[in-house]
RNA sequence: GUGGGUGUAGCUCAGUUGGUAGAGCUCCUGGUUGUGGUCCAGGUGGCCGCGGGUUCGAGUCCCGUCACUCACC
């Protein structure tokens, strides 16, 4: 381990406490402290871009054990705008989330809207490189410059500008407990060049965001301290990811510090492992180290032992809604032909409420009547899915059986395709 | 009974001056990793109501016939 800071002044209303350690690897367990409460970690993270869990109630979601929620700056920004939120008592309460949340700074949007698709992982990249990707028959709705970035609303075709200054002043706005750096996230299509130009611009941009975010805490000292998570870039480079990696790590605006650390960007899946080894040595071991964006199975085994604590992701739920369901043994659509008459629980062996009283047959129903209850109990049973597993990964590092549930689950998981 | 209309994919319908058929939906199968997504991609499926005729060639033109439908007796 490298790069670490010495540890910072513990702060009123945020904390890290490393609990457990993974034999053999760089994992742990650990304790995140909130003003709203705490987080046992591993965790996942439950997201809600628009100040819902789409499709559930915030009862139902903590009722899945979820024990976070991520919204998002750029979405809440546009609509209702953060001055609503604010005046709604904060995202919390806004949403009716009593728990502990996490606000994404809009970063994910360069990007996205920039190049008009979201594929980041697990790409075919050959030949393909360039500075300038926009996918075909997109409009570009974002553009990116050394000072922030200029969006066009997907809403209603307004203009917009997001610079890391007006991103952390929407995050104090929306109030969450956890907040994060406005960055720039490149594709996997992007040259070698832009990776790099787009690191040191994520890393100015970081410094003007810890700048902010000391200006805008000590403007309201009455309020409780919102953590600010610097985010590691760097695609697929070695020496960029843990260039990235230690320079955030050894940050400090006028004694302000990160609290943790987002670890994003266009991640290979079958460099994910790595990537998340080479941050995780270069990042401090007493701050927690976020994955942005990750919930496949095999991904968490792979990012927890390589020293990842917590994970958000929108696929359980949007893959939900297109009737796509995990179990044990493999990911299905319940919509095909072979749930019609199938009067089994998506998983007998899942807890969830959805599992525990509706039918693959039902379910398929739902789906061809188009009805909305099917995208809820499928959200609801996914989210528990992957929540679980994550619960029983934590579990495992404490008592010792790690690499059991991982061999067990994943042998199961991916038994049909390999 | 008389006159008109319509018969093309499971459904609703397109099919240009005749060159062995298309769309939407359905159906089937994939996909979805910091939400531009209540979605995207691909696929199956038709002796064009039936029988004759004209023509090198007919879903298209002609004759007959059957079914459905509308109007009037």
């Amino acid at each position: 381990m490298s790069g670490g800071l010495p540890s910072p002044a513990a702060r009123v209303g945020f904390s890290f406490e490393v609990g457990d350690q993974l034999a053999g690897g760089c994992g742990r367990t650990g304790t995140i402290t909130t003003p709203h409460g705490t987080i046992q970690t591993p965790a996942f993270v439950v997201v809600g871009t628009k100040a819902t869990v789409k499709t559930v109630l915030p009862e139902t979601v903590a009722e899945l054990g979820a024990q976070a929620v991520l919204a998002n700056a750029y979405h809440l920004y546009l609509q209702p705008g953060a001055d609503i939120v604010e005046a709604g008592g904060g995202l919390g309460r806004f949403m009716n989330w009593p728990g502990p949340t996490y606000t994404d700074s809009g970063g994910f949007q360069v990007m996205s809207l920039g190049v008009g698709f979201k594929k980041v992982l697990a790409m075919d990249v050959a030949g393909l490189a360039s500075d300038d990707v926009v996918a075909a028959g997109k409009s570009r709705l974002a553009r990116v410059d050394e000072d922030g970035v200029t969006f066009t609303s997907h809403l209603d075709g307004s203009s917009h500008r997001f610079t890391p200054e007006i991103s952390l002043q929407v995050q104090h706005r929306l109030g969450a407990d956890v907040i994060f750096a406005f960055d720039e996230l490149t594709t996997l299509m992007n040259t070698r060049g832009y990776q790099e130009r787009s690191v040191e611009r994520t890393h100015a941009w970081a410094i003007r965001c810890l700048a902010e975010h000391r200006r805008l805490t000590a403007e309201r000292p009455e309020r409780p301290y919102q953590a600010m998570f610097g985010v590691v870039q760097g695609a697929q480079y070695e020496d960029l990811r843990r260039r990235a990696a230690r320079g955030l790590a050894e940050l400090e605006v006028d004694g302000q510090a990160f609290d943790g650390f987002g670890i994003g960007g266009a991640l290979e899946k079958q460099k994910l492992g790595t990537i998340t080894g080479w941050v995780s040595a270069e990042l401090p071991v007493d701050k927690p180290r976020h994955m942005l964006g990750i919930s496949e199975p095999d991904d968490l085994f792979t990012c927890v032992e390589n020293g990842a604590d917590t994970f958000d992701c929108v696929s359980p739920s949007r893959v939900a809604r297109n009737a796509a369901v995990y179990t044990r043994d493999g990911r299905f659509n319940v919509n095909t032909a072979a749930s019609r008459r199938s009067f089994e629980p998506i998983d007998a062996e899942c807890d969830c409420y959805t599992c525990a009283h509706y039918t693959r047959a039902y379910l398929h129903h739902l789906f061809k009547a188009r009805e909305m209850l099917a995208a809820t109990l499928c959200t609801i049973h996914n989210e528990r899915f992957v929540i679980s597993l994550v619960d029983r990964i934590r579990t495992s590092i404490s008592d010792g059986s790690y690499a059991d549930l991982k061999a067990e689950t994943l042998g199961r998981y991916y038994a049909r395709h390999r």
